[in-house]
DNA sequence: GGCGAATGTGGTAGCGCTACCATCTTGATC
DNA sequence: GATCAAGATGGTAGCGCTACCACATTCGCC
């Protein structure tokens, strides 16, 4: 009675299971981690005295012993935004029944946060690290090139990945959304912006390289802020461009969250969508397909993201080969009302 | 060179630091957890180590000794829903700069989902919980009631909390919604409801006393599904609503998406709004106030929700009583354009 | 039939940290 | 000046698990 849960709260621990069993402590570690390692005599013997006991794996004890936790490290800009709450659906069904943790951290688009987080998340022995977008700090990529386990660069793809990527390109994105309002006669094609985060400045440039490739580039067209982006930052958006520029006849919007901010702005103006203004979002939230008028949008495959980035991660932890490392899951044009052309 | 390091990858322990400090590992370990009971000198000179050696603790480790992880464990219903997002929000923020961990779940509005996550949370000895609801299975409040650790039951208020609660009345938010519609003149007024969880049901009761009490009540204008909520559901529930009622005037959304595909059907089906239908939702998401018209609804204090969530535990951990032990954040009704009133 | 490989099992020794208790100092109290 | 309390520091012994190696057994193969 001196050892004896002394501390622990009386909880089974895996000796209790082995002695119970009749096997070794060793035993009843690898019939649980590694089933096919054991015989099936052994592992039905085992598996009886864990379920009359109860018992349950300690993880912190686990993680000490073999210096690595069954955690799972997720570093997103926000978690307010729409698009990374489908992301991180899509993360955690992507672990399907695996046992592992998600560990998640905001670090608030900024790049000093994130390699803060990514520290304190190196300090458990993540099994995988996801990071989203592919601008961190020299110093967050020596990070992640030493953490020793899985990294996944999301929602972007480049040239240099650290070690896998998925996502797809904002700049290409921007471009046929663009090219789309062009194709449908619009001339004076406004851009809004808000946050301006990388993915969102590549989809500005996307959107100039279409506009200039057309003779339609006018810089007054373009209304960014660094501001958090929101549906009221929309209405005002348009108001504000529309007073420097009254010829706008249509807006290409950074996300849909603006987009329904410039349909409902639009409304309560009185501009009739699309013929006195066209409308194009980002994203391809659930409602743009049933506002009125419906908007087009670029749909994003966000939930998928989020899924397949674990199962790559979790592939190459199992020691397969991952190819391709850098995954381009594109995106669609969704035609709809909103971007039917000009009068 | 026998131990040091064999299998932790090299990383500085805390007897690194200590013989570099001159002191023992014990006085390392509480310098760092509980600085007031060292001395000013002990204390500089162990930071000066750690800065040195750049020493990070193991979490995993510190779990194993103390028997007590630095995890929040937090359980909601869906990850989908904007209501959680914000929650969610708030719980990181009311971290602050605490080292707690967030470990979250998904219930899926399952009571044995959340059960089976319970118990593998209870698994690693969490600091505190929290969960959504008060509907909780009796095993689950089994769980809960052993969990040796703060437990805080967010988003709805009652009188027979675990330990401590955190949330608002959906009775009386679905009552004053509906009341402050009757007010208004509306006379034929329906309830539009989706996924239909606890929390659904009890606006739906409070929305059912309001009409009954002002002699208004009638089930074929209540129309709800099991379905999960959407803004897409929202249209076609008034589609719906309105083939088999024609002499709806006004609707009392469960939530906002909801209210919001109400408003995009009115729209498209030429139906004004507030004069022929009245419009009121649940929880004031941010669009609500910039939508055309703007619509009516009830605010709800979801982010402070969980912030408050989160320091009423940790108040409690740090060995404070915490009073009220049922606190009522309340809600707020927002009267907008879209209850104006009928013709 | 002997050899190495493959397979199954167990013993030992920690992983890095903290609970617990012991010890030592200091200062206050009578 | 002896006694005690309070505060500061250290030593020891694990927390529950797994890496590593050792050992036993079986099997295939020339």
């Amino acid at each position: 009675m001196k050892s004896r849960s002394r501390r622990g709260g009386g909880r089974p621990t895996i000796a209790d299971v082995a002695k119970l069993a009749g096997v070794s402590a060793i035993s009843v570690s690898r019939a649980l981690r590694e089933p096919g390692r054991v015989s099936d005599e052994l592992r039905r013997q085992i598996e009886a005295a864990v379920e009359t006991l109860g018992y349950v794996p300690d993880p912190n004890a686990r993680a000490l012993a073999s210096a690595r936790a069954d955690v799972i490290g997720v570093l997103v800009p926000s978690l307010t935004n729409n698009v990374f709450a489908d992301v991180v659906r899509g993360i955690y069904d992507g672990l399907g029944d695996r046992s592992f943790q998600i560990q998640m951290g905001n670090t608030h688009y900024s790049g000093l946060e994130e390699e803060r987080l990514l520290q304190v998340f190196l300090g458990q022995r993540p099994a995988a690290l996801i990071v989203s977008g592919l601008d961190q700090t020299p110093a967050a990529c020596k990070l992640l090139e030493g953490a020793g386990c899985p990294v996944v660069q999301i929602m972007e793809i480049g040239d240099h990945p650290v070690d896998m990527m998925i996502g797809f390109s904002h700049f290409e994105g921007g471009r046929v959304a663009t090219q789309h309002m062009i194709d449908r006669g619009y001339k004076r094609i406004g851009f809004i912006g808000a946050r301006m985060d990388p993915r969102s400045q590549r989809r500005l440039a996307g959107y100039r390289a279409a506009v200039e490739a057309a003779g339609l580039y006018d810089p007054r067209l373009v209304n960014t802020t660094p501001a958090p982006s929101s549906v009221s930052l929309g209405c005002e958006l348009l108001r504000d461009t529309l007073a420097r520029t009254p010829t706008l006849d249509a807006v290409f919007c950074n996300n849909d969250d603006l987009a329904l901010g410039v349909l409902f702005e639009c409304h309560r103006a009185g501009i009739e969508v699309p013929r006195k203004l066209g409308i194009c979002g980002f994203n391809d939230l659930e409602m743009m397909h049933v506002a009125f008028p419906s908007v087009t949008t670029i749909r994003t495959h966000r939930y998928e993201i989020g899924r397949r980035a674990v199962t790559m991660a979790l592939e190459k932890l199992s020691g397969n080969n991952v190819e391709p490392a850098v995954l381009d899951l594109g995106f669609e044009l969704k035609i709809r009302e909103s971007t039917a052309g000009p009068r």
